[in-house]
DNA sequence: ATACTGAATATCGGATACAATAATCAAGCG
DNA sequence: CGCTTGATTATTGTATCCGATATTCAGTAT
């Protein structure tokens, strides 16, 4: 077998791509709670027919993302403060977890993409653009932690609460509070202190979720 | 209005009956690891065509219950002895903190209805109805933390694990140590000894694992 | 006998068409 | 004028049909 081959095999059907571009919507926060996802509509932006369409709203609602009525059809899902308060409590039992068992097993490479990340974060322009790097950040310290199970969890709870984070971020002293933080914590996860890169990933969520319940509160 | 009125909403479709009916099947144990879920055989069974049926089978694989290959069908998805592992530590992380935010909120129903749950437990004839007074006993302490979102994520990976319990509980011991342990966590909640409660169910769920891996390596 | 080729079958993904329900609105009645 | 009632429209849920892909198996050549 002498030529080049291409992995051709067609590993995404239309109702992923479609579901994978509305959940990058929602979670970027282009689309606003509760703005109601017509079948036909969606269909004809994708050139296909609603069938796919419809599989991929019932993915995003097994996520979380968008609530359905029967016969009334798919909103992008909210959030209550109440659901945000639990949500982040959520984040800083579990991630607070997975950075500790981490810590310990970071290579170099993994604390060298995690401070390019907090670089591109501190340089980026715009709300995206820190949501992500932000995201990134810290997603590459959990990854080294290797559990699977615990990572997917997070990544669909950050799905979930990611334009709110994004919010925030545009907040005054937000970005400057979230890069402080990071930086204390990448410092923690250098030094192998497991526990300390815990306890700093927990203050760093439920300091989030204080600043975050008072503007909710504020509206 | 003076005439009774009944709810006629018809809240469930096609697709979600057949999900839950595949759901149990699955979770209960009677499809195996690996065994494929034809769409016009299950459409058959259901006297509808094949489109809730697909349906049904995309919450199933969003759930994590399983495995779809593109154009070669949906199969039970299994679970590695690494996966098992890692699952039964995150139940011990969270179901550890759940219980503990449960028990100052407990009230003298919620202690009752455990009894009651416990006894059925043991008064229970086969590893069906062990596995379902089992997971029922747990849940109602658990249901008195208020923490929806908890319970949600629990309730999705007790779905994923439960035959594998149902399994451990039908091994010799495995029924009379789940019974004294259960007892001893309820003896702590009705203390209102919440750390206890928490250390104790973190116990229960990694001595659990403990078993289940040594089973699962004996395979 | 074995390995390759190609047709036949089984199964899935998607498009079209129809049925069921909800939302809107106009007409009639008090 | 407000409320109800019925028809119209919009939208969703499901059935049927067609094209795409994978699997199986018979046939053939080496």
């Amino acid at each position: 077998m002498k030529i080049d081959s291409v992995d051709i095999a067609q590993t995404s059907s239309a109702a992923s791509i479609i579901c994978e571009a509305l959940k990058k919507a929602i979670v970027e926060g282009r689309l606003k709670d509760g703005e109601p996802l017509r079948q036909d509509e969606i269909a004809r932006m994708f050139n296909t027919s609603r069938i796919p369409v419809r599989e991929a709203l019932t993915m995003l609602e097994q996520q979380g993302l968008v609530a359905t009525q029967r016969y009334k059809g798919a909103v992008v899902a909210g959030i209550s403060p109440d659901e945000a308060a639990e949500i982040w409590d959520f984040r800083a039992l579990v991630e607070g977890h997975v950075i500790e068992v981490a810590v310990p097993r970071m290579t170099a490479g993994t604390l060298a993409e995690a401070q390019a990340h907090l670089a591109a974060f501190a340089a980026a322009a715009g709300p995206m653009e820190w949501g992500d790097w932000n995201r990134r950040f810290h997603m590459v310290l959990y990854r080294a932690s290797g559990l699977t199970y615990h990572l997917g969890i997070i990544e669909k709870t950050l799905d979930r609460v990611d334009r709110y984070i994004r919010a925030q971020l545009s907040l005054s002293n937000g970005l400057a509070r979230a890069d402080a933080e990071h930086r204390a914590i990448l410092d923690a996860c250098a030094a192998g202190d497991a526990g300390q890169a815990g306890a700093l990933t927990r203050q760093h969520i439920l300091g989030a979720k204080a600043n975050l319940l008072a503007n909710l509160r504020a509206d």
